[in-house]
DNA sequence: GAAAATATGTCAGGACTGTTGACATAAATC
DNA sequence: GATTTATGTCAACAGTCCTGACATATTTTC
C-alpha cells in the first residue's frame, strides 16, 4: 500500500479558464516541436507527415484493412490512395489480400518500412523521454490524463486499442 | 501550508519508454481533437488554419510586426503573405505604420477579428475546460509541466511573453 | 550624402495533402 | 442473379508550405 496524498482543492472556475487559455498555446508549441523532430527524419526519405500517419498506424495496427485505416486517419480514401501509392511503390508497405474477405487489402509493413518507422518513433519517443524524466510520475499521469479527456471518446478508444496491441506485442 | 504530500518514486527507464511510446498516440488524437473544434468555426468563415494561427498571434501580441509573427509562426513570408492579405483584405486584422521605424507594418486584430478570434479560442477553451474539470490540480500542472518540457526552449520562451501579455492584459 | 542593410511586398512555380465527384472491379451477401 | 461492400483510380480544385527572384521604402553605416 503506498500512502494517499492529501489531494488538492478543486480550482475555482476562474483558474479553469485560465489555465485553459494558455493551454491553448502548450498545445500549439508543444505538438509542432513534437512533430518537428519526426519531419526532419522525413525529409530525408523525400516523404510527408501524411506518409508518417499512414506509416505509424499500419505498422501499429498489423494487416489492418484500408477501411479501417481510413477510419482511423479520418481521410478520404482519395487523399490515402496517393499516399499508400507511394510507400507501397517505395517497398515500405505490402499488401495481403485478406484470408476471410478476399476483398480487403491488408496492409502490412516491410522490413524496410518497419526500420524507417523506428527510426520515427525512436525520434519522438526520446523527445518525450526527455520531457517525462524530469518531471515525476504524478506529472506524468496527470499529463496522461488530461491528453485523454481532451480526446474524443471514439480516439479514446483507439488508442486503448492500441494499448491492447502494444501490449500483446510485448508478450 | 498545505501538507506536502508524498512524492511517488521515479519511474524505470523501462516504463519512462512505454509511456513516451504511448505519449505519440495521444499527442497524435489529443491535437487532431483539439484543432478540430476550431476547424468547424473555420469553415463557416472560409478561413483555414493558417489564418487562425495569424489571427491568433497577431490577438494576442497586438502590434506585433511581421517580422516578428514570421518568426513566431516558423513560416516563409511568402506563406504568411497570402494569409495576411486574405485576413486584411476581410477586415479581420489592420495595419499600422510603426512609428518608432516607419519601414514596419505593425498588426492589429479589427474589432471583426476580434469577435471571430474570441469565437475560437472559446470553443478551444471550452473542451480544454471539460478536460481539465475531471482532473485534479496536481495533473493539471503536471500536463502544463510536460507539455512546456516538450516545446524547444524558444518556444517556452514565447510561451512566457504570452503570459506576462496575458497577465498585463487582464489588469 | 552615398552605399549597404533591413522590413516588407509580390510574382512565379512547384510539392504535399486534403476535398468532391464519377466510375470500375472483384468479392460477399441477400 | 441482384445488390452491397471493399477497394482502386481518374480528374479537378483548394489550402498551405516551399524556393528563387525582384521591387520599394526606410534605416543604418561608412
Amino acid at each position: 500500500m503506498s500512502d494517499s496524498p492529501t489531494p488538492a482543492p478543486p480550482l475555482s472556475p476562474a483558474a479553469l479558464d485560465t489555465a485553459a487559455r494558455e493551454a491553448i498555446e502548450l498545445m500549439f508549441f508543444a505538438y509542432r516541436d513534437f512533430t518537428d523532430v519526426a519531419d526532419r527524419i522525413l525529409e530525408e526519405h523525400d516523404l510527408g507527415r501524411a506518409h508518417h500517419r499512414a506509416l505509424y498506424f499500419i505498422g501499429t495496427n498489423g494487416g489492418i484493412t484500408v477501411g479501417h485505416l481510413l477510419e482511423t486517419l479520418k481521410i478520404t480514401k482519395q487523399s490515402l490512395a496517393r499516399v499508400l501509392r507511394r510507400l507501397i511503390d517505395n517497398g515500405l508497405v505490402d499488401q495481403k489480400v485478406g484470408s476471410s474477405d478476399r476483398r480487403q487489402r491488408l496492409l502490412l509493413v516491410s522490413k524496410e518500412g518497419e526500420a524507417l518507422l523506428e527510426e520515427l518513433i525512436d525520434a519522438q519517443r526520446a523527445l518525450l523521454v526527455r520531457a517525462f524524466e524530469g518531471a515525476d510520475p504524478d506529472s506524468l499521469s496527470g499529463f496522461r490524463g488530461v491528453m485523454l479527456s481532451i480526446m474524443t471518446e471514439e480516439d479514446r478508444q483507439r488508442f486503448q486499442a492500441t494499448l491492447s496491441a502494444l501490449a500483446s506485442r510485448a508478450a
